[in-house]
DNA sequence: CTTTCCCGATTAGCTTGCTTATTATCTGTA
DNA sequence: TACAGATAATAAGCAAGCTAATCGGGAAAG
């Protein structure tokens, strides 16, 4: 730090508000790069991420996609939607519980599969060009504890499920 | 799938695809946590992002706060409506200029200042808790190349402003 | 002066994510 | 057995990005 005043470095404050805008913008350009890749072939990069998952292990779940991909029930409910119109996959009713469907895909994505994989790989070498395998597996060690703890902060903010035995002291 | 069954570190594959998602969570995380701390005053993150360069200048033009927040003028247009539909902007023409239109913060937005930047460091703060100044530092320098490095990819994805003097190969 | 080209903002329509609320089904307990 | 509560999926509606297309206003030729 220290960091004496001679450098372009802008002040504490707006150092802080460029830490919060880095993230999301290089999650935005992430899936730009991607969706550039993918749109030759009809594809977005959320819907990948989905595809990869289940070319890894096919039939699952929407809540299991959900937990993989981070994300809610219904983001998945709509993205399987536009899947399955696309004919990249197909639900089929679980025979055990009638209220979970089960996606499966459906050969022209099976055929897809090394596009997928390399749309992937290409963008994660765009992304850390010029970098060493320390260099990533040091950014990526940051970002999982970054991630870590920004779970446990959402845990903490929303009491609804776990604990509030009788803690009524909210407003 | 191989992975000699001690760690329960993925194998390379799948590894790039988790350094694939976790940028998107850190990203899609760290709205979430600055959107609940914001929710009780009517305001998200993105607008907050864009009030806060208001807050340092006042009267940008909407390409001008494009730029800066890193996005396209369309998404600017839609997010200025919301604000200004709230009450914590208005747009002026410009004088010189009849097509630009400037941003000004209402009354309402300049008194909640301090509400704004908490929130962000806030944020930061967990996110970063447990981490040195130094492994921050490093982690924002990262990310920071990784974004030049998207940037460069970006550009040369799409020839079609720069460039192509002569060159109609395409498709 | 006019024509052509560029540029700022907007509209229309899309994807992806969210929250909240509904529907059906399953499960556990009285 | 019956009823209450959890759980899987969806519907409705919103925010925030995007691209492509449009419109009006500058600016630089001719």
């Amino acid at each position: 730090m220290a960091q004496t005043a001679t450098l372009p470095m802008p002040e504490k404050g707006q150092f802080e508000n460029e830490a919060g805008l880095i993230f999301q913008h290089v999650a935005r350009q992430r899936v730009k790069a991607l969706d550039a890749l993918l749109a030759p072939h009809g594809l977005t990069s959320a819907q990948v991420y989905l595809l990869n998952w289940l070319l890894r292990e096919d039939g699952r779940t929407q809540i299991e996609l959900a937990r993989l991909l981070n994300i809610g029930t219904v983001a998945v409910s709509g993205m399987v939607d536009r899947l399955e119109a696309a004919e990249w996959v197909e639900r089929r009713a679980d025979q055990s519980d009638r209220r979970t469907k089960r996606v499966f895909l459906k050969p022209s994505a099976m055929s897809k599969k090394h596009v997928l994989s390399e749309a992937a790989a290409s963008v994660n070498a765009s992304s850390f060009d010029g970098m060493t395998d320390g260099e990533v597996d040091l950014l990526l060690s940051l970002m999982r504890r970054v991630r870590g703890n920004l779970n446990k902060a959402l845990e903490g903010q929303k009491p609804s499920l776990a604990e509030a035995p009788n803690d009524k002291t909210s407003d």
